[in-house]
DNA sequence: CATCATCATGAACCATGGTTCATCTTCATC
DNA sequence: GATGAAGATGAACCATGGTTCATGATGATG
């Protein structure tokens, strides 16, 4: 294994803005932008990029490592809260919403994860965090509200089909379309929103 | 206008055989596959390409067209099915599926729709098939078996972010978890598929 | 502050892939 | 079957974009 010499001062300076500019390019022009508008944008020359990462791939790669985190880190406080006495449902929702915001905020991350091969499930899967969301879907299916079926996987399969790339409206749309398929009490006829 | 002088006969079948070949090539490598490819496998030069569309977007563009007009006659045959006494919401479900299978059988078409900005609901909408389509939920609704708010553009936008790339029991894992959501009588308790 | 390992630079290189065009071939017509 | 228009060919052209590397700059260490 390697001995991590600590970076120096100035290359870490210039890998956090590297990353910040990656992650800005790609989430306006999606992970096909030119490593020369990275590079720019970090202020840097194309050679640091390489300094830093082997290729382009390990950059975007790094790029989405990022963004899963934060998803993860979600996942495991919407557990804890439940954990504490929140209700299961509530907080399935409404990280199914942030999740949907966070993603969507970067509409390309989901390109770029499809063009990776990266499917949700593993990404997100530190053993940690799909243990949080497991209790999350436990707890709510205790609460007789979730189905008992549902599986980490459709989660995994709904928020990677879910309209990320589309304006807020629609994407609540989806919401209201697709939640009632996993609840038990379904949706009154009529009920609109 | 254009006098359209009719093609030559060689021309005929070297046009066919490109359109083929194209559907062929996208559909197993996706849209970004190199018209040298595509030329390959019609067994005809890339300038032959060049001379029945003006670049690669109207290639691609003549695929997608093809692809859409496959899934038109679906949605007019259904309605004209219902026309005739069949069960609206069964229709509706046929039709879901065949649209997921047609679609999944060319996976990469998907992509290429979204590259070319293509969404759903303008495609497949002459006037013709989107009454068709309109027919079929308004009987479905008329039935009392489907959400009364449920819009075209809900099919649209539910069928577009459909998992097409995905194999077979996750595409049926998807509309198990996603038709109650559409329908009044929902899933019950422990339904499982 | 001298030394040097680490780091940054960016022009140049190379591969990929869309597009063109001068040239040759083939169909249609008489 | 001669002729001209329509069509086909594919090598060459060019733009894009990832990657390299010889050179120069700079932070760390004594």
């Amino acid at each position: 294994m390697s001995v991590e010499r600590p970076l120096r001062a100035d290359a870490a300076r210039n890998r956090a803005k590297i990353l910040d500019a990656a992650r800005a390019q790609i989430t306006v022009h999606g992970p096909e932008v030119p490593m020369d508008a990275i590079a720019e944008a970090a202020s840097v020359a194309v050679g640091t990029l390489y300094r830093h990462f082997p290729d382009k791939t390990a950059l975007v790669g790094a790029v989405l490592a990022e963004h899963m985190a934060e998803l993860a880190r979600h996942t495991e406080e919407a557990a804890a809260r439940v954990e504490a006495g929140a209700d299961a449902m509530t907080e399935l929702r409404v990280l199914i919403a942030t999740v949907l915001e966070t993603a969507a905020r970067d509409a390309a991350l989901k390109a770029a994860a499809r063009r990776f091969g990266a499917d949700y499930a593993e990404q997100i899967g530190t053993a940690r965090t799909v243990r949080a969301l497991q209790s999350l879907l436990d707890a709510a299916k205790a609460d007789g509200e979730l189905h008992q079926d549902i599986t980490i996987d459709d989660f995994a399969m709904l928020l990677a089909t879910a309209p990320l790339d589309a304006p807020a409206p629609i994407r609540e749309r989806w919401l209201t379309l697709v939640l009632p398929g996993l609840t038990t009490t379904g949706r009154p006829i009529g009920s609109v929103r």
